[in-house]
DNA sequence: ACATGTGAACTGCTTCACAGCG
DNA sequence: CGCTGTGAAGCAGTTCACATGT
């Protein structure tokens, strides 16, 4: 073990594509673990993850020793450490911002609360939609969105909302102070250093796609 | 001008990062187009994408030279140039599998088809769901899609059904010689080198909140 | 013998800084 | 004179290769 083993003595910055690299790891972990597997190699890790067995060392030597040597990695051993790494040893409360087509799927996605984000309410500006439910969320009016955070304290804001007034939203949310957002409004959001704001854009990716049929040799 | 004029002549590889930051400008320079402004300069760009001007003409020098030294670059050209850049000068066929709520609300996504993005069918094996349409685009039965492919040539496949049969899923779709996947499902995806897959994967951007919110000092 | 953990080398993206041109 | 276009420098992320521990 080296001097890393308490997680929260991380210091260095750590690039987001390891980050995503970890999420990546812990779900075919979660795999393996189902499947009864106690032991598992940086190169299997790598294999399934699309990346190379050094990639998948480095990026867990960032935050500690997790195998042994000769051997590999314990499966339950390494999916704790990354649950606790990522964060997900406790429950965040999420808020959602639209209860349009987007706000509504994402409201009955069971993979949310299953991962531990409990989606408390979600806000809407529409008369029609509010006071009414989805899966057992509430629906509420925005104008309660400030006292609403300041009570309850979500960690998270999910804006599901068209890009017209999405940087109006985040601004509100940043002055409740809450520091993390996933944006799926399909336009460039700005905020303040200390909020991350993480993006779902489905219409970049198409582009992508459209570029990358558009040059190919 | 450069000796990059004709596009088609582009030989080095393309970043992604730029890529996605083209699609950005391109937003913008539509903003712009609307409001009427005429130039514009790398300097503008890079303040509303988040980005430096010397990143935005680097970018866009990957491609040529598209401005004007002391004056910036012109707004209807610079905009021309990205859509054909981007390969959004014309219509790309679109196949979704799944109609499920992600399905549905991507077959009723006005922003898909305003790009050029022409949405031809909706997948399903549910007997429910198929024969009837969303937003007048049909549903038909999964064992079609084969010979529809086949008939239709579509260029873009959309996978929106839960992880465990994505990867099979996509196996079909890479027979058919589609070459460009947007992949909905929450599952890491193998395809050959020659395929494009680009993921929207909510889960994974949660992760990454719940690390950014762990880890701030 | 085998797979990890990690400095060192490498690759490639970003930033700098300035020449070039309108 | 101002802003672009671009080599060169700087930096960050990836890959290599091997010493290390079991």
């Amino acid at each position: 073990m080296n001097e890393f083993t308490r997680l929260d003595a991380i210091v260095k910055r750590i690039a987001e594509s390891t980050v995503r690299r970890l999420s990546i790891y812990l779900r075919f972990l979660e795999e393996f673990e189902v499947r009864g597997s106690t032991t598992v190699s940086s190169e299997e890790l790598a294999r399934r993850g699309g990346t190379t067995s050094a990639q998948v060392r480095k990026d867990l030597s960032f935050f500690g020793s997790f195998g042994k040597r000769g051997l590999g990695y314990s499966v339950p051993e390494l999916s704790t450490a990354l649950r606790e790494i990522l964060g997900l040893g406790r429950e965040w409360r999420v808020v959602i911002i639209g209860a349009g087509k987007i706000g509504a799927a994402l409201a009955q996605y069971r993979g949310f609360r299953q991962r531990g984000f409990n989606i408390l309410a979600v806000y809407d500006s529409n008369p029609e939609k509010v006071g009414r439910t989805l899966e057992g969320i509430e629906i509420r009016d925005m104008s309660r969105f400030e006292s609403d955070v300041e009570r309850e304290r979500p960690e998270i804001a999910v804006i599901a909302i068209p890009g017209e007034g999405a940087q109006e939203v985040l601004d509100r949310i940043v002055r409740t102070g809450i520091k993390a957002v996933l944006n799926f409004a399909p336009v460039q959001l700005h905020a303040p250093a200390d909020v991350t704001v993480k993006a779902v854009n489905m219409a970049m990716e198409l582009e992508g796609l459209s570029f990358a049929l558009s040059n190919r040799d």
